[in-house]
DNA sequence: ATATTTATTCCATATTACGGACTAAATTTG
DNA sequence: CAAATTTAGTCCGTAATATGGAATAAATAT
């Protein structure tokens, strides 16, 4: 007897419940991030069977959709990224979250900016000014930074699966230890553990001696985060008491980003 | 009686057929590019009914993979987007590319440029050093022009849908006409055409004054093309002839791309 | 205003998707 | 390095879901 319980998360489909199943495999596998997906998990996490699940997968494995790794996780292919990219994003639309970081700035008094995950880098796509004299220009708008050496790609990394984030840390490590500043492999992880947690991010002299940050990753349902914003200020300007006040606010600004993304071009 | 004749084009999948049909329309809707794409051309390009189609589109507008607009064209959802940049891309994998686009340098001499579509721009990703002592260094890396006005933007204009690229002309022209320098609306959209009909584009004071530009796009079978590589000299250099030269070794290089663009992180 | 193309809904049919039970492979544990 | 446990993949009879023709409605072109 096929008791179909399941149907109760996908319910409202029109009619093609296993374009449902799909969806949710697909989004599944996207939230795992890099490291790709184990069936066992992708079944718990949508409530399908793992035949179903299986089934599933061997079809999209046959679009070339999802491949399947020497370890047998799942993950998705460049196809589903080029598909990916005809989509309305944040990169086609900026124009639209520029009012929402300037006014951080300006509620602030600090230099605001947004930036982009890229692979292993956080690429900073905007920058609000402030009004308070002394400013941060340590990032121009367009440079592109190694995440584990910029606040908003610490944000960033907090917002991935452990592992990958952890698998970033290391590989950056040995690729050149003084991309980390005053921070250790260890004290690293930790800050970013400290993120997973909080939601945010404070420290000081990271991209500079003297200057702190607090940042934020853009709240993502469907994987890892890809957009965070900083606040940054010179080291007096912002200790931890001050970023903590200012924190609503930026929280207020991450989930403005979230809703405009949502209905970009609809 | 159902025939069910389309199953010959997806035939392969294991026992899920919905999901492969469903990747056929995700693929379809991606191709049309950001105007959206007809019922009845989706039925029409993957062979399938449009009673079927029409039932997978209404699950997919469920799960919000899908939307449509006023015009009751399908377009793929920030959502789509989102999963997509899951997926292993170019860039995050950058480096991947460097040896095939400064080999290009290497065998024309010339300066090469890598460079990927961003809404209605062209992010400048990567460049490559030639030997000939004329250099022109007209953009850098990471720089980001309109793509109306930059030889990687063209070639990417040239491989998108006609449509989409008049309403990017229209718009850009009623921006700032500056951007077009030495183009006029019309005039563009002819060597747009040009580029659609052959694979490639080559003019002169695009960028700067006495500097000429061959471009092409990257292909790409799931819709609109994103990267673009364009070969730069000043224009005694380059004129048409020696460009018509260099398009094989151009097209060459696109092709490379490609082939590790869809071998990327297996 | 009319014709034509396109989008949507309905429905009886049979094809496809279903999950339990089993086997195989991998990973963890003692 | 075995034994135990977790994970992956396969089979199959059943029944639920997807099917497309036909009809209607809506939009677009003429």
């Amino acid at each position: 007897m096929h008791d179909r319980s399941d149907r109760s998360d996908l319910g409202s489909a029109g009619g093609a419940l296993v374009v449902a199943k799909t969806c949710a495999i697909l989004r599944e596998i996207a939230r795992a991030g890099g490291g790709g997906a184990r069936l066992a998990d992708l079944s718990r996490n949508t409530g399908l069977s793992r035949p179903s699940v299986h089934r599933i997968l061997a079809t999209l494995k046959v679009e070339d959709f999802v491949r399947q790794s020497a370890s047998r996780r799942y993950r998705l292919t460049p196809q589903v990224h080029e598909i990916g990219l005809s989509a309305p994003g944040v990169a086609g639309n900026l124009e639209a979250l520029r009012p929402v970081i300037q006014q951080l700035s300006d509620v602030s008094g600090d230099t605001v900016y947004l930036s982009m995950r890229s692979g292993t880098n956080a690429h900073y796509l905007m920058r609000g000014e402030g009004s308070y004299p002394i400013r941060t220009y340590v990032v121009k708008p367009f440079q592109v930074l190694p995440m584990v050496s910029c606040h908003s790609g610490r944000a960033l990394l907090g917002s991935m699966p452990r592992p990958e984030a952890d698998s970033i840390i290391a590989r950056a490590w040995f690729d050149d230890p003084g991309q980390f500043k005053a921070a250790t492999r260890d004290s690293l992880r930790e800050e970013i553990e400290f993120v997973r947690e909080n939601g945010y991010g404070w420290a000081r002299d990271v991209t500079f001696e003297g200057v702190a940050g607090l940042a934020r990753a853009v709240p993502n349902a469907n994987g890892p985060g890809y957009l965070a914003v900083t606040i940054s200020a010179v080291s007096p300007r912002l200790p931890l008491d001050r970023a903590r006040d200012l924190l609503p606010k930026l929280i207020e600004t991450t989930s403005r980003i979230r809703q405009i993304i949502d209905n970009l071009q609809i």
